[in-house]
DNA sequence: CGACTTTGACCAGCGC
DNA sequence: GCGCTGGTCAAAGTCG
C-alpha cells in the first residue's frame, strides 16, 4: 500500500498551466494564453492579464515546491508505517479484545503527525492505514484539519461554514492549550462532532477534529447558493472573510491541501470597513490571489476547465475558427 | 427570552 | 482497585 499512490499531489491543472499548454501543438500552445482558454478575461487589459499569468507562474512554482515537500513527507510515512507494520508483527497486540480506543487514537495521532502539520485527513487516507484499522474497527468517519490563524487570534473557532455549538473544554495531558469540544448545531440529529485544539509545536495553528458525517447540507454554502452566488464566488467571499489560511477536507473525500496561503491585502483598511480601497494595485492583487486560490481549490472550475480544454483538442481536428 | 458559552462535576476507559 | 485522563453533561452565566 502506497500512500503516495493514493493521494493526488499535483495541482498542475490549475496552477500549471504550461503543462497544459504543452498538450497543444506548439504553434497553438505559442499563441494561447490563459485567456484564451475559455476564461474570457478578453475585456481585462494587457496588463491585468499579464499580472494574472505571472501570478499563476508563481503559483505554480510554489505548488511543484510543496509538491515536492508533500512527496518527501509521503516517502518518510511509507517508511513509518512499514516501520509499525514490522514492529506490530515483532510484537503481535495481546487479544483482549476491548478496542483500545486510546491507543488506536494514539497510534493515529503519531501517523499524522509524521505526514506533516498542514494538512488535512479524511475517510480516504483512513485507508491507507488499513492494516491498523483492520485490527480495530472504526465506525465514525474522522478527519483532521489544521487551519493557520493569526498569532493574535485566542479563540478556538474554525470557520468551516457549519453552525458548531460548543458542550466542553478540557486541559489535556499532552498540550497546554484547552481542547474544546463541539457538536454541530444545525441539524438537531446530525452526529458531527468536532474538537479543536492549538497545535503544540506553533500555537498559530489550530488542529479540528471531525467525527463522523455531516447529514445536511453546508449551511453557509446553501444560504449563498440560495442568493444567488454560484459556488466560486462562495468560495472567494468565503476565503476573503477568513481571517486565515485554512486547508479544509471535513467532508470531501480528497486529501486537501492549500497550497496557497491567501495573503493578507496590504492593509487592514483595505480589508476592512466601508473605506475600502479598492482600486489600489495592491488590493487588486489580494482580489487576484484570492481568485487563483479560490478556482486551485474548486473541483467544478477544474472540471470545467477540463471539459474546455478535450473540448478546445477536439476542436484541432477540424478547421480552426478561433 | 432564546441561543450560546463557560466550567465544574461526573463517567468510562485504560494503565499500573 | 485506584488513579489518571479524555469525553460528556448540565447548571449557571452571557449576549444580542
Amino acid at each position: 500500500m502506497e500512500y503516495t499512490s493514493l493521494v493526488d499531489t499535483s495541482l498542475d491543472l490549475n496552477s500549471n498551466p504550461k503543462h497544459f499548454l504543452s498538450l497543444l501543438p506548439k504553434q497553438e500552445a505559442e499563441s494561447n494564453s490563459f485567456i484564451e482558454l475559455g476564461l474570457k478575461l478578453s475585456s481585462v487589459n494587457d496588463e491585468a492579464a499579464g499580472a494574472l499569468v505571472e501570478e499563476l507562474n508563481r503559483l505554480s512554482a510554489e505548488n511543484k515546491r510543496l509538491t515536492e515537500t508533500l512527496t518527501v513527507m509521503c516517502e518518510n510515512y511509507n517508511v513509518l508505517q512499514k516501520q509499525l507494520a514490522d514492529y506490530m508483527n515483532q510484537n503481535p497486540a495481546p487479544s483482549d479484545s476491548n478496542s483500545k480506543k486510546r491507543k488506536l487514537e494514539s497510534i493515529s495521532q503519531i501517523i499524522n503527525n509524521e505526514r506533516g502539520v498542514s494538512e488535512s485527513s479524511s475517510s480516504d487516507e483512513d485507508s491507507c492505514k488499513k492494516p491498523i484499522q483492520e485490527q480495530q474497527h472504526i465506525k465514525a468517519k474522522i478527519s483532521r484539519v489544521c487551519v493557520r490563524t493569526e498569532a493574535s487570534d485566542t479563540g478556538l473557532l474554525v470557520k468551516d461554514g457549519y453552525q458548531w455549538r460548543k458542550y466542553g473544554q478540557k486541559v489535556t495531558r499532552d498540550n497546554p492549550s484547552p481542547r474544546a469540544y463541539f457538536k454541530c448545531s444545525h441539524a438537531p440529529t446530525c452526529p458531527v462532532k468536532k474538537k479543536v485544539q492549538r497545535s503544540v509545536e506553533d500555537q498559530s495553528i489550530l488542529v479540528a477534529t471531525y467525527e463522523g458525517e455531516h447529514n445536511h447540507p453546508n449551511q453557509s454554502k446553501q444560504e449563498q447558493a440560495s442568493s444567488g452566488l454560484n459556488q466560486r464566488s462562495v468560495a472567494a467571499t468565503t476565503l476573503g472573510s477568513l481571517p486565515c489560511s485554512a486547508s479544509l477536507g471535513s467532508s470531501g473525500p480528497t486529501i486537501t491541501l492549500d497550497l496557497t496561503t491567501p495573503p493578507k491585502p496590504p492593509t487592514d483598511e483595505a480589508k476592512v470597513g466601508g473605506n475600502r480601497r479598492i482600486d489600489t494595485p495592491e488590493f487588486q492583487k489580494f482580489l487576484v490571489d484570492q481568485m487563483a486560490s479560490s478556482l486551485t481549490k474548486d473541483p467544478s472550475f477544474k472540471a470545467a476547465l477540463a471539459a474546455a480544454i478535450s473540448g478546445r483538442m477536439a476542436q484541432q481536428n477540424q478547421p480552426q475558427k478561433w
